[in-house]
DNA sequence: TTAAAACGTTAACAAAAGATAAGTAATTTA
DNA sequence: TAAATTACTTATCTTTTGTTAACGTTTTAA
């Protein structure tokens, strides 16, 4: 995907917060940086500050953890067109405490966190920029409480199931294991978890 | 605790986000609107949209959910000098999935969803309101970024050590069955977790 | 103040999950 | 392409959790 079509889709995924018309694209245009990906590379590391907010033009990343016994641990997915950052090491610039690497060879549209910065001081831009931020915050803030939400009231197998339900594309194309985290069980246990589903007791 | 003290710890809370300069909260009182709750009077009820964004000048109350059983769901708590409101209900007017109940008789200063667009368009505050809105979600963000870490990575009863850890004062106000339910065990488990952990086996 | 409701603990049993290991299939990579 | 690695399933055993119910204590409300 070339610069020309990865901007496109920035632009259009930004709008759906924020309406900017050509002049200020244009100013926008002027702060923002791609970066490419290839399969396993890394977007941020543990023990590392989040320097850059990304868009994913193209491709998926994968958040993990690694625990002391070395098992890495994953805690979410992005995809295409949506937004990737380790948020809180971004927001703070404190070191990440997790990884951020790239499931495939991925195309980002990116902001680096001076030029944000640079952006909500600046004399054009500021205000949208302060808005699409807080927009951006709460879209993420209201996906943690429905995933807090489906921890409390609901069992893994019940949150395997709604997964299943709008997420038939997304399982296919990762390893299940990694499900397996996502939904906070062992990889042993969505495999039971499996069975029991398909294969009803008879 | 009056509305003269009310204010003060609001103002308090707000600039550790963002400062305001004297005219500039003189027009920004205007926007707020002082509620009282009696213990287990409602914040906000399940099916109803949220009107207010609140600060707690006093008090604390539960954020819940009823199951198709009757049965109550704790998901999280706020306290004095925080901030409350079922924030996906107020961000998208929408109508709200869960309860948010005072625990006790609570203070709140509360700017409502209409001001919160007035404040964002006004003149003089603009700025800095979309700067405090962002900042607030980006906050709440990180906690929740947390608190699904957590589900994820630790074990009830780790879940349960950490919050003995920071959270003491809360627990010793708070019925145990409530926070079961923001561990996401039984209230029964929780009973267990805590004789493992207090009379450890000889 | 007394009756009713709510709380926390414990017990007993069933269901589910974790840990470990083994075995097969699929994928990677040298 | 062959060897090595990784992924998924299955089995066994242990630990934990859920469920239901009982019991004494505390709190609430009539």
């Amino acid at each position: 995907m070339d610069q020309v079509n990865q901007l496109q889709a920035f632009k259009q995924h930004v709008e759906s917060y924020v309406l900017f018309n050509a002049d200020e694209w244009l100013e926008l245009e002027k702060y923002l940086t791609y970066i490419q990906l290839k399969k396993k590379d890394y977007f941020v590391e543990k023990g590392k500050v989040c320097q850059y907010f990304g868009f994913i033009a193209a491709g998926s990343v994968r958040y993990f953890n690694i625990r002391n016994d070395g098992e890495e641990i994953t805690n979410f997915f992005s995809f295409a067109n949506e937004l990737v950052s380790s948020y809180k090491s971004f927001v703070k610039q404190q070191p990440s405490i997790i990884y951020v690497q790239a499931l495939e060879d991925t195309s980002l549209v990116c902001i680096s966190h001076s030029n944000i910065q640079k952006l909500t001081e600046h004399p054009l831009l500021a205000h949208k920029m302060e808005r699409f931020g807080r927009l951006v915050a709460e879209y993420y803030l209201c996906c943690y409480e429905d995933r807090v939400q489906a921890f409390i009231t609901q069992s893994p197998e019940e949150r395997y199931v709604e997964l299943l339900k709008d997420g038939q594309d997304v399982l296919q194309r990762i390893p299940q294991h990694y499900v397996a985290n996502y939904l906070g069980v062992t990889p042993v246990s969505l495999s039971r978890i499996r069975k029991r589903i398909f294969i009803p007791a008879k």
